[in-house]
DNA sequence: CTTGAAAAGAACTGCCT
DNA sequence: AGGCAGTTCTTTTCAAG
């Protein structure tokens, strides 16, 4: 863990919310200097705070206008089963992330299809058949909101 | 739905790896002039396809060691029930998503916690609280992989 | 920790094929 | 649509209070 003082939050909230504003709009806004803001930002990066800077994608205007969040059981859970179903889930393109979790279930997969129609034919072709895939559970996104989170 | 070319996919493919290279970096990877990648992002940022920029934050190292998935079950599905929940959720600073969602859960959240106990405390405290909330199941995030998405 | 300045690089514009 | 050349703005480094 880093210790960040009140700037450092501030700086992070304030690119969390837009990471294209320049160093000097950062400034302006907590009354520091260009280089200072700069010189934060540029820490925060060494230090692996930011780990990287990410498009937000509209995925209706690409044509994924399904989103779905699949709970998947292992029905074999030996050492090589995690790793080949994870390999394998990797494969399927539609598969926009893959979390390994704790609980009821033991991944659980964020799945974009065109429409319902390619939707079921990903989950039939490509996901029941993934090595090891027991119990499947879905929910069909509606809508969905971002926040900040607390960092800062 | 916006139609893409090959330029286009490769630019967002790239910009999604690492959304800070310069349109000079992708002009010379997909072998054409500067001003055309930046035309190309440029038209896709007004079509919407590119939302926007975010940072890509690392939460342990902010202190935040513990990821929790929460499905919630609402006890009462009345009109204003929806709205409620989702007002009081916001108002949670360590829920990072709020998904509403279609199947056996009503929503989906993505809460971050320091530690253990420091999530029984938001779980006991904040989620069970929430108006309406009914069955509520947990997992807890082990690792996670991010993936470009079938875009491009 | 600040300011101010300068050099390098990226973004943006206009004009041409 | 794509390219070239030039202008403007941001980033990045540095000297100095």
């Amino acid at each position: 863990m880093t210790d960040l003082d009140g700037l450092d939050r501030n700086i992070l909230a304030e690119l969390a919310r837009d990471a294209r504003q320049s160093t000097q709009a950062l400034a302006r806004k907590f009354g520091v200097s260009q280089p200072v803001a700069w010189r934060r930002v540029k820490r925060l990066q060494e230090a692996g705070v930011i780990a990287g800077r990410r498009l937000a994608l509209d995925a209706d205007k690409l044509g994924y206008g399904v989103t779905v969040f699949l709970g998947v059981k292992l029905a074999t859970k030996g050492r090589v089963s995690l790793q080949d179903f994870e390999t394998a889930v990797s494969a399927i393109p539609e598969v926009q992330t893959v979390e390994h979790v704790l609980g009821l279930y033991d991944y659980r997969l964020r799945v974009v299809a065109r429409d319902i129609p390619d939707f079921e034919r990903i989950l039939r072709r490509r996901i029941m058949t993934l090595p090891g895939a027991g119990e499947v559970e879905a929910n069909v996104l509606l809508s969905e909101e971002r926040r900040p989170g607390p960092l800062g």
